[in-house]
DNA sequence: GGAGGGCCTTGATTAAGATCAAGAAGGCGC
DNA sequence: GCGCCTTCTTGATCTTAATCAAGGCCCTCC
């Protein structure tokens, strides 16, 4: 539980004193200020379980670089993932005791946290804090049922070509380039982490990654480097209506 | 846009001031007398779209009797539900301009709608209410993460066992029945609706029931009313832990 | 009563993806 | 460099559920 410096870019704040970051052109505000009394960062290494199904948590936290995952798991050991945690989106259950996923780091993960109760207190007394916090709730939500649409009704392939777009803008707007045309990122899963969230086995996902780069929708560098040459085309390979589209 | 009145059940109010009873035990307050007056009540035919996809609406609402289910759309026509409403439950999505998904009134569906403008203003203003909202959207983001799970990761006969214990217990629950033992219910739901709800195709649902009443883990009477000698049973076909479960 | 239409069941066949299996490509420590 | 380990790829085969197809049940409306 160390704290230490970062570097804060562009990202660090968009429109909430929830972001970790302290000073926020569009929202500054005395809820800030009280924000930093009780935050901290903290950083978790890759492959390190950060709550467990069932663990009282005391904090929550947006997450500043790295990436995590929720996922659940049946009797017998199958797995699905739940959720992504990128750069910038929020984690913990604000008001409930218990976590009911497990959450891992993927890649080595630093975190702004907030100790829970005070948090809570927080939230209780500001209206702005916990309409901000339901927004977010409602955006999970929205990707939880994009994601169950994907699951129950997608192809192998379609299901790869919705992770790789919805990834690709993820970064992207994280570089402030635009979406469309060619663009080009690090996978940050293996393959093994992307069957897990779409419902697949790792080697369908391994065939279905060579078929995509072998009609040229993608490229490869290395296994986890993607160039993506035309935004469009992967985006007619999702299923998805082509405006519109996934909302994470 | 009729109003009505409605015989009041117990399971009008549990704790929140948002469902549609107008008095309540636990949580008499003055924001009670504030939903009151921007509330009213609306009935909806079977079949009859409440709200498609992009629709702005007017309202958000509970439902007090009925079945709705919200759905998503490929753009080939694939469809997925998302969600069940069932009596109690909150349909909307307050501080937001849009409907995300189509709400379709499986059966006449009575709801206690609050107008949204009003509605959103007493919420900037009463944080128990807004406290309230998170907590709901939180369950319904857990549920939907249960969801993902069943929709990625169970067989058939695991996907309909869960469907059916979900709807017994919710059953249950409302007439006050303890869960376990012997259960008894009618399924709200065609074989196509299950299917979509459960990412299968029709003939499977219909397949996949036969065998379970073939091996006596439930029993029919005519298609859609349901006995299940033992719940216990039926959850071992679920394929979740034994205890702790589905959270719907 | 009979026709028509939903809704459901069941059977035969097909196809998508899982499973089983082998080996290749990197990355890392020595 | 070499060996080892993890991760990934590819092939062969099998299984599950989808698809295609036919017919049954039940209700409503003439």
């Amino acid at each position: 539980m160390e704290m230490q410096e970062i570097e804060l870019t562009h990202m660090d704040c968009i429109d909430c004193p929830i972001r970790h970051r302290a000073v926020c052109s569009r929202c500054e505000s005395d809820e800030l200020n009280l924000l930093e009394e009780i935050k901290y960062y903290r950083t978790f290494d890759a492959g390190q379980t950060i709550a467990w199904t069932g663990d009282k948590l005391d904090f929550v936290a947006t997450v500043v670089s790295g990436i995590a995952t929720l996922s659940q798991t049946l009797e017998d050991g199958r797995t699905q993932m739940v959720g992504l945690l990128l750069p910038s989106d929020f984690m913990g259950r604000p008001g409930r005791e218990m976590a009911s996923y497990d959450v891992t780091a993927t890649t080595e993960v630093l975190m702004c946290c907030f100790r829970r109760r005070p948090f809570e207190e927080l939230m209780r007394n500001t209206p702005h804090i916990a309409q901000r916090l339901l927004e977010m709730t409602l955006d999970e939500l929205d990707a939880a049922r994009e994601w169950m649409l994907l699951l129950g009704r997608k192809t192998a392939r379609e299901k790869i070509a919705s992770l790789l777009a919805i990834i690709a803008r993820r970064d992207a707007s994280l570089k402030f380039s635009k979406t469309g045309g060619a663009m080009e990122f690090d996978l940050p899963l293996t393959r093994e982490a992307m069957a897990d969230y779409l419902g697949l086995t790792l080697e369908t996902v391994s065939r279905q990654v060579s078929a995509l780069k072998r009609e040229g929708v993608i490229e490869l560098a290395g296994k986890r480097h993607i160039n993506v040459p035309d935004f469009e085309r992967l985006m007619q390979e999702t299923g998805d209506d082509t405006d519109g589209g996934m909302l994470v």
